[in-house]
DNA sequence: CTGGATCCTAGAGGATACTG
DNA sequence: CAGTATCCTCTAGGATCCAG
């Protein structure tokens, strides 16, 4: 399946034009740490710590700001566990979960083709 | 297909992990105009000025830096014209289209969900 | 028309320390 | 363990002017 600017704004003329919501969610999608936050997610239920691991080399900082984008989106869902050592889980949601799949091509292009990038 | 960095990861342990030329290309091809400018190549050759018409909003200085960056990467090959006025194509190299049908499904899946986007 | 060269700024992102 | 709070850096990106 290819994009198609022009197929996408023939049922709406405002795709991806300047300041509309898609921009802003293919903003937050393609972020330097979202599309890793997904793609780490989509493995299943994870701990904050886990997915620090994971998601190697983000901080702290943005590994909160970016999972509470993605709760404001509704992508992850967040469950907070009342123990003692703290426990909280982080789990796409089934929107998430779409979103993942329709990345899985653009992950899997990138695995085989990381040879060719240039300075 | 879902992404899986668990499963990326089996067959390279250095998938996606800081500094590898993965997440350098990652970067290039999410970047805030990299994406629509292969979604607008993706429906065939453009010239510069329907380029920045197609991408709604784009400087020229970031015109000129994404497409150069992608001429590095192999991902758009450039052709200029010797005429007066001046006129240069740029199409995506074979490499491109499969990142443009790579990108196809999360193209849209944005289409499709851009109305759930919170700020 | 297609850019290159400059200058400038906002905000993404990092480092560190601290807390329930 | 799972974050928040601060402060700071840096560069992606914008605005403008200029040229072949």
């Amino acid at each position: 399946m290819k994009v198609s600017l022009e197929a996408m704004r023939a049922s709406d003329p405002e795709f991806l034009t300047a300041d509309c919501p898609h921009r802003l969610l293919l903003d937050h999608v393609t972020s330097k740490w979202g599309v890793l936050i997904v793609a780490a997610l989509a493995d299943g239920t994870m701990r904050w710590g886990e997915l620090r691991r994971a998601v190697d080399g983000i901080s702290e900082k943005m590994l909160a700001t970016t999972l509470r984008t993605f709760e404001a989106d509704g992508l992850v869902s967040r469950h907070a566990y009342p123990e003692i050592p703290p426990r909280v889980e982080y789990t796409l949601t089934p929107l998430g979960q779409e979103l993942a799949e329709a990345m899985g091509p653009l992950m899997e292009w990138v695995g085989t083709n990381a040879a060719i990038v240039g300075r």
